[in-house]
DNA sequence: TTGCGTATTGTGAGCGTTAACATTGGAACT
DNA sequence: AGTTCCAATGTTAACGCTCACAATACGCAA
């Protein structure tokens, strides 16, 4: 900068200012900084300004469980909000997740100079250790659910969940089974929650649940349980992958699917609808959720206080794997 | 800093010695500083400390096409590596790909006071970009093929293309036809030679070639093609997911697998092992990738020259889409 | 001409570290 | 006692920028 003040025959400041659109430098002098920037090939040090400015322009990401279709596309779904909006991500993924571990990464990357956090808080362990955050740096939660004390991003499980089992209901299957994630999810719970409502909201008895671990495997487990329940006409997964499992455990056994049983997952992943058959689920719109996180902890940046909970709908996408049921 | 050494009766540079471990100071002022360090629960500003080292501990990835598994799985391959070589990540997503616009990811990155770049390049013209890079920051590929002058860690494509390609003949296929990725992945060719030289080895006739675009709607498509070819008998699919859309078109028109035809794919995505049938692939194992890249990456900011072109072999996975030909 | 106000430019002090060099105080040796 | 040496500590100057304020210049009215 000092290099392209002598050439341009100014103090650092006014070059400083040309950087900044500042209102009150003359054409003229303008012009000539410019040339000068240009003729040196001179670019800022954004380090340097971190430490004038006390603001690096970067923002940092905590996810767990990277494997897993809605945690990735959710942290892409903030990188790409978060470059729009001209800022940097550093991306920090969880082996495991606790309180401890949640805490030290937020430090870490506090430390490490960012501008604000936002955590992918899927596992409840997670959501609590927001709890006790301190507050030293701005923080904002992707999770269901709006138990906390920092806003929060979410996509609307229970309304997700609630819409896919109306869907079977409405198909005249008596009642429908769920095969729900991990307890320690929030979002499973919250799955949980909106299916054994709908269930309930249309007097419809609410079968026994089952537990998966997001995992086709767990998902072709737990269709071995279901194989030997004879009432089984509709069965709500609570995400795609698991219900890929199920679907290979039915096509196996010779259970058609929907001839015997409807079937309808949870995220729409790409493959879903080339399932056999093409898997009727429920689609979350990461994009969008990614933008909306963004909001939150930009103006949470800029001090702007604002809503602390925005809920993203999910919507429902009917393919082939569901039918009304037989009579 | 400052408040630290005054606390402890020292003078700022102790402190910063005792932060680095520095053996010449004395055991009793070490345990002061750490003491004060404690009490006034201070942490180092990296900002700071990378200002005036020039060095941020920090690594810039360029990604394109998140939404696919393995630039996906490469990406978080690369974030753990670093953050168990304890530098912190920022990951800078493409919404296309051309020389420009990865060459501008690099120098913003740089700007941005990363120590070292690793770019994703899946296409070729990532590829070709690189190329052009003003080395004024260490900068190290994933790609296949070595047709770069910077260095590149690389799965073996080819090698197992070939795997899967010998597998097929070796179950008494006369030949093998292939169903590629688009023309602009270097993937997508370097799969493409290994198919084609495993079949001239075995002196098997190269029957033409399909083109997908990696999504399972590409793959139904192409199936459709093939439902038309009576001696199709094996197929070498590109990648899991068209896979997927084959099996399914297949599996519509009663074409059985692997009774009519053999299949494998590429990849080995979380859910291969549970199409229907489940889908003999080649694994590629991208945590390792991760950590080479690293190791190439970190030689180049410590100046270290190394090895300037990293290999990782696929491995086979036989699963029930591969069967004997009948005669 | 004088003076005032505003537009434009400059100055100096940080921001929190590290690097290079300077200083001090003993212990060990002659 | 005088040297020499080394361990332990301190001092100063960057690193490249922004902020707050100071200073100059210019236009125009009185």
């Amino acid at each position: 900068m000092a290099d392209v003040a002598r050439l341009a025959g100014v103090s650092h400041q006014t070059v400083s200012r040309v950087l900044h659109d500042n209102p009150n430098v003359s054409g003229r002098t303008r012009e000539r900084v410019l040339a000068a920037i240009k003729q040196l090939n001179y670019r800022p040090n954004s380090t340097a300004r971190a430490l004038a400015t006390g603001r690096s322009k970067t923002l940092g990401v905590i996810s767990s469980d990277t494997k897993l279709y809605g945690s990735a596309a959710t942290l892409f779904g903030i990188e790409r909000a978060a470059h729009d909006a001209d800022y940097a991500v550093v991306v920090t993924s969880l082996r495991s997740v606790n309180r401890e571990l949640v805490l030290e990464a937020i430090q870490r990357l506090r430390d490490q100079g960012v501008d604000g956090v936002a955590v992918i808080a899927t596992l409840r362990a997670g959501v609590d250790a927001l709890r006790h955050v301190t507050p030293d740096i701005p923080v904002v939660a992707l999770a269901a659910g709006q138990h906390t004390s920092i806003p929060v991003a979410s996509m609307d499980q229970r309304a997700g969940a609630a819409a896919a089992t109306r869907h079977l209901l409405s198909l005249g299957h008596k009642t429908v089974w769920h095969l729900a994630g991990p307890v320690d999810w929030q979002q499973a719970e919250e799955r949980v929650a909106g299916w054994k409502s709908a269930l309930q909201a249309a007097g419809a008895t609410v079968p026994p649940l089952l537990r998966g671990d997001w995992s086709p495997r767990s998902g072709y487990a737990a269709a071995e349980q279901l194989l030997k329940t004879p009432d089984l006409t509709a069965l709500f997964v609570g995400n795609d992958q698991m219900a890929l499992g199920v679907l290979r455990r039915f096509s196996e056994a010779g259970r058609e699917v929907p001839g015997d049983v409807s079937l309808v997952g949870f995220d729409d992943i790409p493959e879903a609808a080339y399932f056999s058959p093409p898997l009727t689920t429920v689609r979350q719109d990461f994009a969008e959720l990614g933008k909306r996180c963004l909001e939150l902890l930009l103006a949470r940046i800029e001090g702007t206080e604002q809503a602390t909970l925005l809920v993203v709908p999910p919507e429902l996408v009917v393919r082939e794997s569901t039918a009304a049921a037989r009579r």
